[in-house]
DNA sequence: CGACCTATTGATACGTATCAACCCGAGTGG
DNA sequence: CCACTCGGGTTGATACGTATCAATAGGTCG
């Protein structure tokens, strides 16, 4: 099921080397991290962990995408988070997992032993510093969800999941790159539907809707182009500077 | 409008000192937080700070009930937090606020310039330590809460709630307390719509459909008492074993 | 007492879920 | 090569839940 990556990687040449949890060590430091950590990997639609697992293991994403869920027993399913590279999974201080992890597409993981984790936070303050922006990040995108999940119509959160990817796609890290009029759908209609509180049926209705309103444009089922993206932010019901969820 | 408190209240006596960012601190490291902290009260009702506001003051809350909340332009609000005792608010390394703060209660504050804060996180890894446990645990009632939002019915809402108000009344700092079987309300019923995605209307509808149903009691508008916590945990569609939400 | 605020209740509208049929492209095997 | 199946997506008819609009009740304060 998983295979283990042979060689060790190094960590200088580690694409999310800037983002995640070590983007503030020193070399020094990152031996320290080296020492203790070991690649993981998973294929698409595979269970990472799940919900009440012993949590013995953190890591951060280094590619791929994996989501967090909750499900009810009748089977309803929400996702609580949606994992990009340079994501960190699982906290420091908890012995079992509160979601279920599953990865989207295939994923690698860059893991570390909890303890051992727990043990370099409190000797190296920078990994602690980032870990805490990044927890702070993450909240923020949390609350900014919540208001999608409990106030905005369907087609406003179809509007705003489509303004989130476009976001992430036109400056990943910061910079313009790339064309704003196209973008591509890294997830299922399903898993659409359960980020955003909505049933399958609504999700699909609502693209239709969208085209035929010509706010978006559909290209097979994976990718969309936005003739107008202040059209679409429009109908997203943002005011355009907040929202960021992630 | 804010009224300063005249004397600097003593740490050792504060009644968050066990919880708050504070916790870990010894008391070397107490004093030179005392030395850059000021007291503030806000009366119930008063807005503490709105959303663009400049943050350059980051706060525990000593007393009251505060809410977070996002507004869409057209009215629409969104509660995305909830500020009880020993909360912090604001976030170090962000110039400005993302959310509407409200006392809900009268509150008092413990308040910090954010800069110096800023220095002190580094300069005592006990308080940044802290500061990362709390925004774990508010990011994992965070979550909860998403799930609430996005798939559970309007029953399971105002369950959901209740068990979460009985949870802390009963056992506010891990033991049992008190009456199991009462519960004050410490909410309206607009911030408990504003806080489940719901309107007034459904809201109080629900209420009503509990206590036809023998689920809960109502004694006024403010104190419920429950009978029968299994069965209000059945109608909340939770499993009892996960689902904190603070 | 009247004014006002919060909460409740009622009638109705609307949005999304549900159930079901169908479409389409990709594999698969005869 | 074509028939078949299978998963994902779309579309349609209808049911159901919650929002909306409106009226009423109860409590508090002047």
């Amino acid at each position: 099921m998983e295979g283990d990556l042979a060689a060790a990687q190094n960590c200088s040449s580690c694409p999310i080397r800037h983002r995640a949890v070590c983007a503030r060590c020193d070399d020094d430091e990152l031996v320290r991290l080296n020492d203790i950590k070991f690649y993981k990997t998973y294929s698409a639609g595979q269970t990472i962990a799940m919900r009440g697992d012993a949590l013995d293991v953190v890591a951060s994403v280094v590619a791929g995408t994996a989501t967090l869920e909750r499900v009810i027993e009748d089977g309803r399913t929400q996702m609580v988070g949606l994992l990009l590279p340079s994501d960190f999974i699982g906290r420091p201080g908890r012995a079992t997992l509160q979601y279920d992890v599953t990865a989207v597409s295939d994923v690698t993981l860059c893991c570390f032993k909890r303890k051992p984790f727990e043990n370099l936070l409190v000797e190296i303050p920078a990994v602690q510093q980032r870990l805490l922006e990044m927890a702070l990040d993450e909240l923020d995108a949390a609350r900014d969800w919540m208001l999608l999940l409990g106030r905005k119509t369907a087609r406003e959160k179809i509007a705003s999941l489509l303004m989130l990817i476009a976001k992430r796609t036109m400056h990943p890290d910061g910079k313009v790159m790339g064309d704003t009029t196209r973008i591509e759908l890294p997830i299922s209609r399903e898993t659409m539907a359960n980020f955003l509180g909505l049933t399958i049926e609504t999700v699909s209705r609502q693209f239709t809707g969208l085209r035929k309103d010509g706010v978006i444009d559909l290209d097979g089922n994976r990718v969309v182009r936005i003739p107008d993206l202040e059209g679409l932010l429009f109908e997203s019901g943002d005011d355009g500077d907040g929202g960021t969820l992630f």
